[in-house]
Order: structure tokens, then sequence, then C-alpha cells
RNA sequence: GAUCCCGUAGCUCAACUGGAUAGAGCAUCUGCCUUCUAAGCAGAGGGUUACAGGUUCAAGUCCUGUCGGGAUCGCCA
């Protein structure tokens, strides 16, 4: 139920109706910025000047009239600044809202039907499995997690996907470093670990692992695929914890065995796009042993990119991006035409040459985002965090989700635009203030169920069925009626997070309705007439607590997508760790 | 040299994919706790949105250029 929808529905049929070639989908209805302006504000006079051959105030005048007669929820319409058309709405209309918010529950609030089912693959975390997840991948996690479920609360139909690079180079460094520790755990002294090898300390597990069950580390595919199985385990443990599930696991190297690889070049060989070429050197940087060199190479210069891009190494084996496209090419055919990448952003030379392949190999049915996700600060008090010894150079996932928790994890690292860098502060993000964000959130809806308890020995109990149907026109307050309105902009909120792949606008919806109950509880302390309970008018009580659920049920479904666990009470200090 | 990300209040960041007077928190200043709901509340000050042009009814947002920070640049992924 997305009441700005409904309004703009009736908006777009007026303005057909009287402009039959008017630009549509560039006619929006939207809350205003300040609230004396009404409760939704449209553009239709200014966008439809053009077609109109009239200023927008001239527009708007013909407009605002049939606007009232379009929809019985509209009771006002006002012309204001350069031409916006400023409407006002009934209560009841926004109290209708709340009522259903309340029999849709935190689990159904805010699903909106703009996916129109269609099948997204969203692919995230894919990280090499050759050690321990660090922070970075974590936020990398979190982001894609909540794309992931903002897209499937907008009705799109989501496949969280994990593309395992368990192929190439990397993994046979990873051998290597095993079969190192293989020795040394075997009692051998193996020295200083050499400079081509992973250094972690991490790697002793999977080594002292591999000879509880193994006796030889000759074969090198046996080590290398205990490796591989090992630390993928244990990244998917940590996953686990913070919450994040995928529904697909893809291994590279079964692509590869496939012929899949083999069979998306053929696909794009036959479209003329592949051929044999010498690169020029990147001006300006030219690498020390540079030399001219004839190489398998994908016309990615048809498609936007700024070179031509090599298939295959020297060693006649395919690169990661030809295995990518084979990947993506994969997809396409199981029916994925709208593909979602997360990656790092040191993969942003990366975003136009895959762009470019998605579009060649699928001639252009598949599209490809690929969001880049930033780094993190993590400090502690302002002071740097030093990186953990145990896993070689970074920070991982685990040191902070042991220090913090996931839930505080996954609120803080949405609380900024994923291109933003971070910081993510050990002491900030715990302490228990209004600087803190997760704690804010919490504690707003650990009120809501703190006046509930109270409800339950004052009236009895009552479940959001019977809240639903509590005489709403009893909320009448301009400080509730505020509320019922940031309540109703929840399905609008979702759907422009869902469109615009950014997550982080659900955590700042939730600050906001945090503030927004914040606010009242406190004015309740001066103005008793604005308590919540009211032991002498039962209806005016039941009524308020239907705005106290619609508050807890919202937070909680912002919660939701972003894949934290609402709390119902905040206890000691000890607590907002367990979270 | 090229490409991509970024530049908003003293600090950390928003700004609904082009909308009205650019908003929050921290910090600063001024008032508030013998009271149910102060792990706080109410209010104030703080801006040439890096800079210069352009596009149009309208630009922090789009285009061009400059400056500054970061990332990347043939067989790592």
């Amino acid at each position: 139920m997305n009441i700005f929808n409904e309004v703009r529905e009736s908006i777009h049929k007026v303005v057909h109706s009287l402009y039959p070639d008017a630009p549509l989908a560039k006619i929006t209805v939207e809350p205003p910025r300040d609230a004396t302006h009404g409760d939704m504000a449209t553009n239709a006079a200014m966008i439809l000047s053009k077609v109109a051959g009239k200023p927008p105030r001239a527009v708007a005048e013909e407009l605002v009239e049939k606007l009232k007669a379009s929809n019985p929820n509209i009771t006002k319409a006002d012309i204001a600044g350069p031409g916006f058309i400023n409407l006002a709405l009934k209560p009841e209309a926004f109290r209708a809202v709340l009522g259903h918010a309340l029999l849709a529950g935190a689990k159904n609030f805010g699903d909106g039907t703009i996916g129109k089912s269609e099948k997204v693959n969203v692919e995230y975390v894919s990280a090499n499995p050759t050690g321990p997840l660090t922070v970075g991948h974590a936020r990398g996690a979190i982001f894609g997690d909540a794309v992931a479920n903002l897209m499937l609360k907008a009705g799109y139909a989501v496949q969280k996907e994990y593309y395992i690079n368990d192929a190439g180079k990397q993994v046979e460094v990873l051998t290597d470093s095993v079969i190192l520790r293989i020795r040394e755990a075997a009692g051998e002294n193996i020295g200083e670990i050499p400079a081509g090898c992973y250094p972690g300390e991490y790697l002793k597990d999977v080594a002292k692992a591999y000879l509880e069950s193994h006796k030889t580390w000759d074969d090198r595919k046996t080590v290398r695929d205990f490796a591989i199985r090992f630390l993928m385990n244990e990244i998917k443990i940590d996953l686990g914890e913070l919450g994040v599930k995928h529904d697909l696991f893809v291994s590279e190297a079964e692509i590869l065995n496939s012929g899949a690889v083999a069979k998306a070049m053929d696909q794009l060989t036959g479209l003329g796009l592949i051929y044999q070429g010498v690169l020029e050197p990147p001006k300006g940087k030219t690498p020390d042993d540079w030399e001219p060199r004839e190489q398998t190479l994908f016309k990615s210069t048809d498609f936007g990119d700024d070179v031509d891009r090599p298939m295959k190494k020297s060693d006649g084996s395919t690169t990661y991006f030809a295995n990518d496209i084979a990947h993506y090419f994969h997809m396409h055919k199981m029916g994925y035409d709208r593909l979602i990448n997360v990656v790092g952003a040191d993969h942003g030379g990366y975003v136009k040459r895959a762009k470019a392949a998605v579009k060649a190999i699928t001639q252009g049915k598949a599209e490809l985002d690929l969001p880049l996700v930033s780094i993190v600060h993590v400090t502690d008090n302002g002071q740097p965090v030093r990186m953990s010894k145990r896993a070689g150079t970074f920070i991982t996932l685990r040191d902070m989700m042991d220090r913090v928790g996931s839930g505080v994890m996954r609120f803080i690292m949405l609380t900024r635009e994923a291109g933003q860098t971070l910081e993510f502060d050990y002491t900030r993000v715990t302490e228990q203030s209004k600087d803190n964000p997760y704690f804010y959130v919490q504690y707003a809806h650990a009120r809501c169920c703190s006046v509930m308890k109270h409800a339950k020995e004052m009236f009895g109990a009552v479940t959001d069925t019977d809240l639903a149907k509590a005489d709403l026109s009893r909320l009448e307050r301009p400080e509730e009626m505020a509320i019922i309105k940031l309540i109703a902009t929840w399905p609008r909120v979702v759907e422009q997070a869902a469109t615009a792949s950014e997550p982080h606008r659900i955590a700042y919806f939730a600050q906001d309705m945090a503030a927004a109950f914040h606010g009242l509880w406190n004015k309740g302390r001066d103005d008793g007439t604005l308590r919540f309970l009211i032991e002498n008018d039962k209806q005016l009580s039941l009524a308020r607590l239907a705005l106290v659920r619609g508050v807890a049920v919202t937070i909680a479904a912002a919660l939701n997508v972003i894949g934290v666990e609402p709390l119902d009470e905040l206890r000691s200090d000890t607590e907002l760790e367990a979270a």
C-alpha cells in the first residue's frame, strides 16, 4: 500500500487526458521538504509547461480543480513557488496506512511491486578462498545483502550469489603457502615465509587440519582442494554469523571445467568480437618489463570500453576476465537479465569492460551493474586500530564481529553511501547514547515494546489485529499525524532505495523514524495529554497504542532489510554487544 | 598520460536518482532534572555545496574545463 503511488496514478490520469503526449514518467509525487507545504507535492505543471506551451503556473491553474476531483482523498490543491502543486489529503487516508501496517506486520509492510518479479542476480562477497574475510569484505557483504533484501522487498525475484574465485594464480599461491605450513607442522624448519606466499598464520590451522586426515602432501590438487574447502567453510561460518546467507555458490573452477568459457569465447568469436592483436602500452606509466606482444583480444571498445581486453594468458589459459564473461553469460542463460555485482572500489577500472562484455555477449539483452564499495577505516576512540597479525595484514571480519556484534556492524556499515569511505569507531558504535545511530534506533523500538508492556498491565493484552480496528480518528494531534505520515512514506522509501540500490537510505529512514518517536515520547514528558496511555480513556489509549505499534512495525521492517534483529529491551550495557 | 570514485557547516555525513529557504549528529553558546518517560530535552549561531563556465522554468545533483584527495591501468581477481 503506497499512498504516494495512488495519488500519482490519479495525477497521471488527469494529465494524460489533457496532454496525451506528456512524459508521465517525469511527473512525480513526493512529500515536501517543508511540512507546511502540505502532504504531497507534484511537479506536474512544471514538467507539462513545455508540452502545453504555457508557463508552469498557468498549467497548474488548469490542473488544480481536476486533481481535486480525481481522487477522493485529496482535499486541497494549491499552487506554490515556480509551479508546484501542493496537495493536502484527508487524515483518514494516512490513518488507513497505519491500519494496513499493523495488519501487514514488519515482514510485509512496505512490500512493493515495482520489481514485477523480474529475476535479478546479486553477486557479492565473492572473496578468494585464500584467507579469512576482512572488514572490507564485511562491508561488501552487508551492502550486497541489503541491496538484495531491498530488491526482494520491492518485488524482484532475487538470487544471492557468491562466486568462488577458486581458479588461477592466487589459489596456486595458496597451495604453495599451505604446503609450506604443512611441512612446518610436520616438524620441518621452513625459515621465513618467502615473498611470493601468504604469510598469514591462519594457514597453520589449515595445515594442522590437513595432517589430521592426510599423510602426504605430494599431490598439489589434494592440498589445494582441501585448503579451499577449509577456507570456504570458515568464510561461510563468518558470513552465517553476520547473517549473510547466499542462495547460490558458483565455482570459477567448475565454470572452467564445464566448458562454459570456451562457449563464451565461441559466442564472441561468432559475433566477430575476438581478434589477435597488440595492445599499446599505457601512456605515462610504462611497466619496466613492457614489450609488445600479440594476444587474443576482445573488442570491448565497441561497447564503451577504453581499450580492448586480453582473453588469454601467454600460457594459453583464459584470463579472469574471460572467465567472468563466461560466468555472466551463464547467468544470462539461466534467465537473469539483471545482474548486480558488488565489488570493491579498487575494481573501479573493471566496471567499463565488464559492462561492455555483458552487453556484447548477451547482445544487449542483459544489463550489469557494478556498485563500488569503498574501504573501511577502523578506529577505536579516534585512534587507528592495529591490524591483526594473525590475518597477515588486515583486520578480519571475525575481529570486528567479536568486538561489536553483527547487528552493530550491519547497521553502522549502512550509515554511509557505499562509494564513501567509512569510518568505523569501536568506541562510538558501542556506546549507548544518541550519537550512536544503532542504539538510537534500537532504543526507539525498545521503548515501543515497553509501552506495550505497560498497556498490558493497564488494559490487558491486545494484538495488532485488535489495534488495527481501534478508532484511529482519535489520533488527531499534529505530533501524532506527523508520525503517521512518516510511517506512510515507508513503502515509498523502499521503492526509491531499491531503484537506486542505496540501502543506506533505509538506515537513515530508521533514524528519522526513531527521532520522530523519541520526540513524541519527550513531549509526553512535558505534556501529560500526549502520553500513550491515558488510564480513563481506553479508546484513546488503544488508538495511540496502534500508533506505537505502527512505529515498532515500521522500524522492525527497516531493520529487517538491513538485516538487524529489532530488540525488545535494552538492559545492561553488555547487552548491546550480545545483540 | 588515461579511466573511475570522491570533494557539502570546525568534525562525521544526509539531501527522496533535476525541485521550493541545502538538512542531521558531534562540537560551541543559552535555558531546563525533589515529576510518571532525562542512558536526556527545548532553542541559537554556524554555508559562495572545491573553483570557473554551460544546459532550463529550476543545478549540490546533468555537461565541459581547472584544482585537490583516493583507486586502477597486458598474462592478480
